[in-house]
DNA sequence: AGAGTAAATGAGAAGGATTCTCATTATCGT
DNA sequence: ACGATAATGAGAATCCTTCTCATTTACTCT
């Protein structure tokens, strides 16, 4: 089991715990299904598909239906707990959002599908200083770099 | 009829002449919808939904199947003609590619959808920074900012 | 100009992802 | 424990997009 800090949780479990208690804070019930997306993805950090939620919950014999997982999904993404990416084909992903505001982007191999995350703190800035450029206040932003990689390149 | 340059032209006609040239020199013949669909977006100027590009097709009498639609749109996005933007809801949309590279990005608001277009030459570097360090050949780069516009703060 | 060939088209079916409906079940405050 | 009501899940429905395939069309070569 992967540990990452000194009390010996992993950042998500750290997100597993926050998302339960904030769930309750709102007033929301801790549901069978929705425990059970918020469990799954902080263990498995993020970056999961809805369908891969389902498949993998149905593996560990928590079923949960699939009106149940979207609407988990779409819950905490609207609490801020969870990052929807929605790249240009196939279905959204979901990413964790961290407390210490750490985030990634991606970039997508055109050729064969592939993505990798990747942070820059310049590019964060960069898009900082729009936000105080606007009239719209800036929640959240986007960024997907499409290319192709090393692999797809050779071959 | 707007006109913004010296030769009477609107980057969007200019754009519809390079792209009928552009396939016929890689061999593509010019049916019928797919010219329709490229003289639609030049006169528009992009920023359409393949449902917004069949629909004003109808309106002027030029029947082009929903297919055709789409596989027109395909293959000038596949030709780098056209820009294909996702955003997390709802279908893709497509901007023109103009030959001086000149492109934007885009702001959505989650309160009403509304979306209007920046740009901004800082982002612009900072992503290129970016590709230079990547093992990626970078071809493109999608950015979205998400946030709250002026009347939805207000309402 | 006419014929031949392969590309382009369009109607409709199919597909995939997501949302909706609504009857049933489970959660939480009292 | 009880009751109000939120959450659930099966399946239908919806939306966007792609596929299939028979037909039409555009371009090339006489």
């Amino acid at each position: 089991m992967p540990v990452d800090d000194q009390d010996g949780t992993t950042p998500g479990s750290a997100w597993t715990s926050r998302a339960l208690a904030e769930l309750t804070a709102r007033g929301y019930r801790a549901g069978e299904a929705r425990t059970a997306v918020i469990e799954l993805l902080g263990a498995e950090g993020g970056c999961l598909e809805a369908d891969d939620v389902a498949a993998r919950l149905r593996l560990q014999d928590k079923r949960a239906g699939t009106a149940s997982v979207y609407r988990a999904l779409a819950l905490l993404s609207e609490l801020g707990l969870l990052h929807k990416v929605a790249l240009a084909d196939g279905p959204a992903r979901f990413e964790l959002v961290l407390p210490d505001g750490e985030h990634h982007h991606h970039i997508v191999c055109d050729g064969c599908g592939r993505t990798v995350a990747f942070s820059d703190p310049s590019l964060e800035r960069a898009v900082h200083a729009i936000s105080d450029q606007t009239s719209f206040l800036i929640e959240a932003h986007d960024i997907t770099l499409h290319g192709i990689c090393e692999d797809c390149q050779a071959g």
